[in-house]
DNA sequence: TCACAGTCAATACT
DNA sequence: AGTATTGACTGTGA
């Protein structure tokens, strides 16, 4: 049943895809006044990144910089906007939940407030969408200025992206990121090794469904984007390849006839896992990320982190995942950016 | 109308 | 301060 919904929502989905995603977020208005709280509830401590999440407002710096490569990117909920329409091609948010979904998201509890239209959640599926491509460059460059001081993350995280974009370096890649630093460590391997045999199932599932969907084509798609296990595929590894496979996700979601539209799959408890460690790494609050990124409270994105769903079993809650997916994908400067201007 | 899914907000922990 | 837990609410689909 979900399958069908979305693949269905995704390919019409396509075009408007970043509002339907977006409009998925119900609660709006508690939200709003949640951020509030956020932004000026934590002061300094985080170091670097505290800053910037603040939207202490210095973010200008970044803003000069991402602003120009994406604009896009800086919206977050609130801001709402479809700009990602530039990237067009990124589609990846597309996915939008099924047609319905859409349509209900608007209203969805309103009722307490109803000033948050739509628009504003549009933006936050949007914010990150596309620049996988640009990424590394400029991203570097970029960032080599204001987050100089990030960790050793820098280099292994823009590895880590490509890895996890393409599905299968996710595992590895993930694992390699946790280790890299303290906290990290412990995390992954217990959560590893749980989620190992989780992930087994949900990919197992999903993939199933998908194949028989599609018939065994879709499938490799799926795989590469789980990334869960084979990596064996050739796509998978490149980074080359993995614009190709992006495209095809998402281009290919469309596309492909059976509808295979989500082609998403995402590995949630991988999602899940990095996200965590991102969190850590950097010193983001749950509570920011969720509210900036994936327009969601703290304690959702808590739970969300800690008992992620099979994607094969969420319906409308896949949004948020695929929110902290694409955020795991984007440059570090990007993700700062997001960071930041959901802030501002 | 019921069951479900997704979230929030409040509150309890650490 | 940040995170985890949980009760309640709402929209959706059967």
């Amino acid at each position: 049943m979900e399958l069908t919904m979305e693949n269905i929502g995704n390919l019409h989905g396509v075009s408007h895809s970043h509002q339907t995603s977006d409009l998925m977020n119900s609660q709006h208005a508690r939200q709003s006044s949640h951020r509030n709280l956020v932004s000026h509830g934590r002061s300094a401590m985080v170091s670097s990144m505290a800053s910037i999440l603040e939207g202490a407002g210095d973010y200008r710096t970044d803003h000069a910089l991402s602003g120009p490569l994406h604009p896009a990117m800086t919206m977050s909920c609130d801001s709402g906007m479809s700009l990602s329409s530039t990237y067009t091609t990124l589609t990846p948010l597309q996915h939008l939940p099924p047609i319905s979904t859409v349509s209900e998201k608007f209203h969805h509890q309103h009722p307490h407030a109803h000033h948050h239209p739509a628009h504003q959640r549009l933006s936050a599926g949007n914010v990150s969408g596309s620049f996988t491509l640009m990424r590394d460059d400029r991203s570097l460059a970029s960032m080599g200025n204001i987050y100089g001081h990030y960790p050793k993350d820098m280099s292994g995280m823009g590895q880590s992206l490509s890895p996890l974009s393409n599905g299968l370096g996710s595992l590895h890649s993930s694992q390699q990121t946790l280790s890299a630093y303290g906290p990290g460590a412990h995390l992954s391997n217990d959560k590893m090794i749980s989620s190992g045999g989780f992930e087994s199932h949900m990919l197992s599932r999903g993939e199933e469904h998908l194949a028989r969907g599609l018939g065994g084509h879709g499938a490799g798609l799926m795989t590469s984007l789980n990334g869960m296990h084979h990596h064996s595929h050739p796509h998978s590894q490149a980074n080359g390849s993995m614009l190709s496979d992006r495209d095809r996700q998402t281009v290919g979601g469309g596309g492909q006839g059976g509808g295979s539209g989500q082609v998403e799959e995402i590995n949630t408890k991988e999602v899940a896992q990095r996200i965590t460690a991102e969190l850590k790494r950097y010193s983001i609050p749950q509570a920011i990320f969720a509210q900036r990124i994936l327009c969601r409270s703290q304690g959702t994105l808590s739970d969300l982190l800690r008992n992620p769903k099979p994607w094969s079993k969420l319906k409308s809650g896949r949004e948020t995942f695929r929110r902290m997916w694409k955020w795991l994908q984007e440059p570090e400067f990007q993700r700062m950016s997001a960071l930041r201007l959901a802030g501002e």
